[in-house]
DNA sequence: TTGCAGTAAAAAGTATAACCATATTTCTTT
DNA sequence: AAAGAAATATGGTTATACTTTTTACTGCAA
């Protein structure tokens, strides 16, 4: 048994999947819906509701909804909700992100092109520019670890990736603030990188990469010892 | 410029994870929550509405809604809506549960306790037990990677592996109903891994996941072939 | 006392209609 | 032609009534 709007979820949703509602296209209203789909308005308003959440549509007041593509940052809302309910911690995130960090460098070697490479330079370049800048720096830092997941050329590691990199940006970001020499062994770990993969040292970029998570291990401790994070 | 609905909906989830809601906790009626929030029904009705799709209550008709652990396999359907419009597949997939399970068994070998083993070992017989019973075989199949998982203790593993594994079940299924003789691989693998852990050998567990890993590139490739999935 | 049927109460689900606030469009005025 | 004002469309909110499902109670019969 199901509800009148769980109905239409499905029905918009499959809709929107074989793009006769393509990106961008605006819904017709709500009160055009309830006469489609001849329910009350109330009904398609729930439906609605639950597709904002699941990011599949943006609605603007007095505008219309529309269909968008989905954040990617929605995996990390969804991971923090289900990590509040298993006791996880920074450490346990940080330990899958070293994994997965492991297995794009692995991937990178594979399937990097030389143009990756002058990305990961220039972003790095840009880094060297911004060490007074602390907020700038987090978001490069961001930004480099996104593009060597892009490297592998499979999708789904920029977006896991940059999900696991949101849950503890304010670890990178006040450990920074607090110390701002940090940035100086984050930029030579990022160079070595960046130079181990161009030469297709696999063990070299690992090692380098693990050293470049550990930092950020013993910074969420330090952290965590002046209380400045829970 | 925030909605009614949104500020009842941080309200109840503040209330959830600071306990004031436990677990198993029956929500006010709706129209109580209305008097109390000072608000319409239908406002109550559409935050009650996002918090189900977060997965943070249930509502049963006639009943009321409960509060309740966010499900793991919500990741899966984040992911899944977001694969979707990212041009990802299976294989793609794959080779990030391929980086994760890799992890898992660093870990794994780190942390085990002989209580691990002796699950491994019991989903394994029964496993041996289940070879004429393709949809069993495929759940436990699951438990055996699952429980892997849990034995690095870190919750993360498990709660990402089996979200991963989700996405790919049909595969394991429409293989090994085509090809049963599968499993007999399947399993010596799984022996194998159980093995290579108790004897803290890092190497050949990896080798053999890997391996793992490899056959259901394979079983993959066959299925696309014959079109029995996409 | 036990067991069952029927009924009433409670709660979520649905439907209408009206009103508000905002954004867009159209039309008038300069 | 440009600026401004009015009309229109849209989502956001309120209120009320009716429907369906679940649960609890009550009273009768075995």
């Amino acid at each position: 048994m199901s509800s009148l709007h769980a109905d239409i979820v499905i029905d918009l949703k499959s809709k929107i999947s074989s793009n006769i509602l393509p990106e961008g296209q605006k819904l017709p209203s709500e009160r055009e819906l309830a006469l489609q789909y001849e329910v009350s308005r109330n009904v398609i308003r729930e439906a609605i509701s639950v597709l904002r959440v699941e990011g599949l549509i943006m609605v603007q007041a007095g505008k219309g909804a529309y269909v968008t593509k989905p954040n990617p940052m929605m995996i990390a809302e969804t991971i923090e909700r289900i990590m509040k309910n298993y006791n996880t911690t920074l450490e346990d995130l940080l330990e899958v992100r070293e994994g997965l960090e492991i297995s794009i460098i692995k991937n990178v070697i594979k399937r990097a092109t030389s143009e990756d490479s002058q990305i990961l330079y220039k972003i790095y370049r840009d880094m060297e520019k911004n060490r007074t800048n602390v907020t700038q720096f987090a978001k490069l830092d961001l930004q480099f670890h996104t593009s060597l997941a892009e490297s592998t050329k499979n999708p789904l590691y920029p977006v896991l990736l940059s999900s696991f990199m949101e849950m503890t940006q304010h670890v990178l970001f006040e450990f920074t603030r607090l110390i701002p020499e940090s940035m100086v062994q984050a930029q030579e770990h990022h160079l070595a990188l960046i130079k181990a993969i161009e030469e297709g040292d696999e063990d070299l970029a690992i090692s380098t990469i693990i050293s470049h998570m550990q930092v950020l291990r013993e910074e969420i401790k330090v952290l965590k010892e002046r209380n400045i994070i829970g």
